[in-house]
RNA sequence: GGGGGGUUUCCCGAGCGGUCAAAGGGGUCAGACUGUAAAUCUGAUGGCAUAGCCUUCGCAGGUUCGAAUCCUGCACCCCCCA
């Protein structure tokens, strides 16, 4: 299979240093690449994503990636795409946040095998330098003048005026480094990277030549941007991240799964590992019948799948069918508190209940689907407030036992998608 | 220092001394429609024990049967002249 040829008709070829010989080279046999990822959160989003996939589908390919996690390249913090100079982590935070990314590298590669994939991290050969061995040995190397013209520095020296500090400028002499110490110990040959990453790339290819390791090759992908010029992956809630503690499943399935129809197409080639014959033949359902939405449901799909796994998907697909109208009864407690991880929860005494039971209207103030008894009232009225997915239209309905979802929960909504849980203990 | 204008409900903004919980717009919420989209349409939008009552119009007093509307003082904002 041509790794490059599948690159570029998934439109993930954004620079080369040579395209021809890239993709000569890659053909020759298996090769080592390597994408770094700095510590700057716990976890990985889906601004991760691409890059992630990148390594993966080389691994597919039969070559071998190495995932870098940025120990010592966080603590410097990188200026590329950056229009302020940021605040420094603490040792403590980057501690913290390696811990979190670096399992979560681990799904995506396997670790196994002729191809396995390796971890590494440049804190480990970073720390080892000293200030001026380092400028005598590595400094040395980098002409201010070229420096100045790379993008992620001009950008913050001319077009804002939040200046740059020794820090930040110094940024890209370690990632140049990292390249040039994974092709020593490792014999990494090609770097991958988002497009903002080409100026770190082309230092360390530009670093490796002066200090005799020629013939070293940098690829960027496109970032991943939606049609209105915003960047994938955020929401007004913040980031959509892969570990379900952070987001959940469920709020990952709907994310992919409410993409533009504009946009699905670019997500589907460049995210999932779908064929081209797929994605096209999905071009067309979409041309034809955009009410089925199939193209986002293969994304949200398969996305969810990779992420999250089987169960995870299953999850997603049960908790978009309940929380999309289907009528709740006869379930668990647990199954109640796994679709509505995300939803708000409230405990009520379960002697509420008894006798009249507890109005609607109570119900919903007590959840905080109503600001006040006014506001139920009007929710009522209007025909917004259903208990167990079924519409309450009596303001004076009063919820009993046999209101109960499950064992102890009953779910309450507000209008299409505000949901409340009120638990009887 | 002198003069003028302003301060209204989430935001903007209208508001003859009674018919003002306060026009209109925006936002938000709900409903219909729909593709879990966009657009559109309808309704709602201080609170409560809801045919009624209570609390709101910068703050504190006052005039009046009655004040967001008049008067006095205070605070903050804007403009003009020095």
């Amino acid at each position: 299979m041509d790794i490059f040829a599948e690159l570029d008709w998934r439109g993930l070829v954004h620079q080369t240093t040579d395209p021809q010989n890239l993709r000569q080279w890659l053909s020759e046999g298996s090769k080592i690449v390597y994408a770094g990822f700095d510590p700057t959160s716990d976890g990985l989003h889906v601004g991760n994503f691409v890059p992630l996939m990148m390594l993966r589908r080389f691994q597919k390919a039969g070559h071998r990636p190495i995932v870098l996690a940025g120990g010592a390249t966080g603590m410097i913090g990188d200026p590329s795409g950056k229009s302020e100079e940021r605040n420094l982590l603490s040792a403590e935070q980057i501690e913290h946040n390696l811990e979190g990314i670096t399992h979560e590298l681990g799904q995506f590669l396997d670790f196994d095998g002729p191809q396995a994939a390796r971890l590494v991290n440049n804190y480990n050969w970073m720390k080892e330098w000293d200030y001026l061995t380092f400028l005598r040995d590595i400094g040395k190397h980098f002409p201010v003048n070229v420096m100045l013209g790379k993008e992620s520095v001009k950008a913050r020296l001319e077009e804002t005026e939040a200046g740059m500090s020794y820090t930040e400028f110094s940024y890209m002499l370690l990632q140049a480094y990292d390249f040039v110490h994974l092709r020593k110990t490792h014999g990494c040959g090609l770097q991958v990277g988002g497009s903002d990453q080409w100026g770190n790339i082309t230092a360390g290819i530009e670093l490796a030549r002066r200090m005799g390791e020629g013939g070293l090759h940098g690829l960027t992908c496109p970032l991943l941007t939606k049609s209105d010029g915003t960047k994938m992956g955020k929401t007004e809630q913040g980031a959509i991240w892969l570990s379900p503690k952070k987001t959940s499943p469920y709020v990952f399935y709907q994310y992919w799964y409410n993409t533009e129809d504009a946009d699905v197409d670019a997500c589907l080639r460049m995210l999932t590992e779908l064929s081209e014959k797929e994605i096209l033949s999905l071009a067309d359902e979409r041309a034809n019948a955009p009410q089925q939405r199939r193209s986002q449901q293969e994304l949200a799909s398969s996305l969810t799948r990779l992420v999250h796994g089987d169960e995870g998907l299953q999850k997603a697909n049960k908790a978009s069918e309940v929380l999309f109208g289907a009528t709740i009864e006869q379930m668990s407690d647990a199954d109640l508190t796994d679709i509505f991880a995300d939803v708000p929860s409230q405990e009520l005494a379960r002697d509420q209940l008894a006798n009249e039971g507890l109005s609607i209207i109570e119900a919903l103030c007590q959840s905080g689907l109503a600001k006040s008894k006014s506001d139920a009232r009007r929710t009522v009225d209007q025909g917004g407030a259903y208990v167990n997915n079924r519409r309450v239209e009596d303001q004076s309905r009063s919820l009993t036992q046999a209101d109960l979802a499950s064992e102890t929960v009953m779910v309450l909504r507000s209008g299409k998608k505000r949901y409340a849980l009120l638990k009887f203990v």
